[in-house]
DNA sequence: TGTACATCAGTGAACGCGCGTTCACTGATGTAC
DNA sequence: TGTACATCAGTGAACGCGCGTTCACTGATGTAC
C-alpha cells in the first residue's frame, strides 16, 4: 500500500530525527553539569556532536527551546523516580510510601544536581518557562497528594480542623485541584495547607543540602533527611 | 604633628577610595538585579560609572572578588535585618522573637531577591566562596540559636530526649558550636537537630516562593509563611 | 614654606576568546506519477 | 520500475556583540626633607 510505504519512509526519517534530538539533549545535559544553565552553549554542544552550530537550529529553534526540553526532561525524570518509589511500597503502608517518595526525590537530586538546580534553583535570567513545563512539574506533588488522598479515603489521615486559618492562604481552588478537599470547601483544605508546607519544607532541605549550606552542620545527611521526612509526616498526620 | 597630617592625608585618600569601592559594589548590586550573577559584568559596571573597565582592577583584583564582596554584603544585610527584628521584640516573648526573625528573613529576601539568590540559590558555577563569607553567613542562624538558648536557660524550651536518633546525623561538635548543648554531649543535641531542621525548612520555603514554585498554589504567601513559622516553632518546642 | 620624589588612580588600546543567530548553499533522502 | 521533483539535513561563512584581563602610559595627589 502506498500508505504503508509513506508511513515507513517518513517513519525512518522521523526516527533518525528523534534519535539526533535525543543525542543533542543528552550532550546538553552533560554540558549543564559543568557550568550550569547560563554556561550551556549551543556552539559547544554542536562542537561535541561534530556538526555545525547552525545545524542545531533544525532541531531546536533557539537556545531557550533546548533549555525548555531539558527542564521538561528533568521534571519528568524526577517525577518518574517518585512514582516508581511510591509503587515499590505496599499501598497500605502510608508512612513507608511517604518517606520513600521523599527519599527518592533527594536521591534523584543528588544524582543529578545540575538538572535539579535547573528546575528548583535560581531561575535562569531572561528565561520564562512555557506552559509545557507545568504538567511535568507537578508529578512529584501529585504522587504525595495521592498518598494523602489514599490515607484520607482509608480513614487513616484526619482531615483536621483549621485552627490556624491556613485555609485562606491557599490559592482559590488549589485544595480541590490537588484532590485534598473532596470537592467541598471546608476543614480538609487545612490538610492541603499542611501538605503544601511539608512539600516545600522537604524540597527546601534538598536545595539546602545541594547548594552547600549543610557543610559543617549536618554530617549524615541521608539519615538527617529521612528523620526530617518522618517529622514532616507526623506534622501532616501521615500515620 | 606629623602623625596627624599623615593620618588625615592618607585618611582622605582612603575615604575617597572607600567611597568609590562602595559605589562600585552598589552599581554591581543593581546589575545583579537584572540578569543574575553570571550576567554581572565588570565592563558594564565600569561603563555605568563612566570609567575604563581596567580602572576597576584598582579596587577588585578580579570579577570573583567583586562577587565575594556582594556575597558578604548580602549575608551581612540579611543578618542585620534578622538581628534588628529580634531586638524589637521583648526578650521573654520567645515565640514572638522566633516568628519575627523568620518573617524578617523572608521580607529581606523578597526585597532583595537577586542578592538572596546569590547566597541561597544555585551556586555560581566556577566560583568557590572563600573563608571570608563563613562568618557573615551564620548570623541569621546565630540569632535563632540565641533565642533557643534563651528559652532553654529560662526553662521554657525542653531539651527533649533523642527518640529519633537525630543526634548522630549532625556534624561532630556542631551542637556545641551553635550553643545548643551547653557543653555536654547529650539529649540537647536533639534540640539542635530540630533547630537545624526548622531553619532549613523555613529557608526552603523562602526559596520556593522566590523561585516561583508557589505560583497557583499559595495565594497569601505572607500569612502562609507566618503560619509555617509557627508550625516549625511548635515542632522545635518554642512556646 | 618649597621643592624633589614616590605613590597611586585612572586611561585606552589590545589580546584572545566565545556567543546566538542568519543566510545562501549543496547534497542526500523521500514522493508522486 | 524509472524518472522529475520536492523536501529536508547539514554546511560554512558572516554579522554583531560582549567579555575578563593585561600593559605601558599619563597626571594628579600625597610625602619627606
Amino acid at each position: 500500500m502506498c500508505d504503508t510505504r509513506r508511513v515507513t519512509a517518513t517513519g525512518a526519517r522521523a526516527r533518525v530525527r528523534a534519535e539526533l534530538t535525543r543525542e543533542i539533549t543528552e550532550v546538553a545535559r552533560r554540558h549543564l553539569a559543568s557550568g550550569g544553565a547560563s554556561a550551556l552553549s549551543l556552539r559547544a554542544v554542536a562542537r561535541e556532536l561534530g556538526m555545525a552550530s547552525s545545524a542545531l537550529y533544525r532541531y531546536f529553534p533557539s537556545r531557550d527551546d533546548l533549555l525548555t526540553a531539558l527542564i521538561v526532561d528533568a521534571y519528568d525524570a524526577l517525577g518518574g523516580a517518585a512514582e516508581a518509589a511510591d509503587a515499590r511500597v505496599a499501598r497500605e503502608d502510608l508512612r513507608g510510601r511517604w518517606v520513600a517518595v521523599c527519599r527518592s526525590a533527594r536521591e534523584w537530586a543528588i544524582a543529578h544536581p545540575h538538572e535539579y538546580a535547573l528546575v528548583y534553583g535560581t531561575p535562569v535570567p531572561g528565561y520564562a518557562a512555557p506552559q509545557t513545563t507545568i504538567g511535568p512539574a507537578s508529578r512529584v506533588g501529585e504522587v504525595l497528594c495521592g498518598q494523602i488522598r489514599d490515607g484520607v479515603a482509608a480513614g487513616a489521615i484526619a482531615t483536621g480542623a483549621d485552627a490556624t486559618g491556613a485555609d485562606a492562604t491557599l490559592a482559590p481552588g488549589i485544595a480541590e485541584r490537588i484532590g485534598l478537599s473532596a470537592g467541598t470547601a471546608g476543614p480538609m483544605s487545612s490538610l492541603a495547607a499542611r501538605a503544601i508546607f511539608g512539600w516545600t519544607a522537604l524540597f527546601g532541605m534538598i536545595s539546602f543540602e545541594l547548594f552547600g549550606h549543610m557543610t559543617n552542620v549536618v554530617e549524615h545527611r541521608e539519615e538527617f533527611f529521612t528523620d526530617a521526612a518522618n517529622r514532616v509526616a507526623v506534622l501532616i498526620g501521615v500515620p
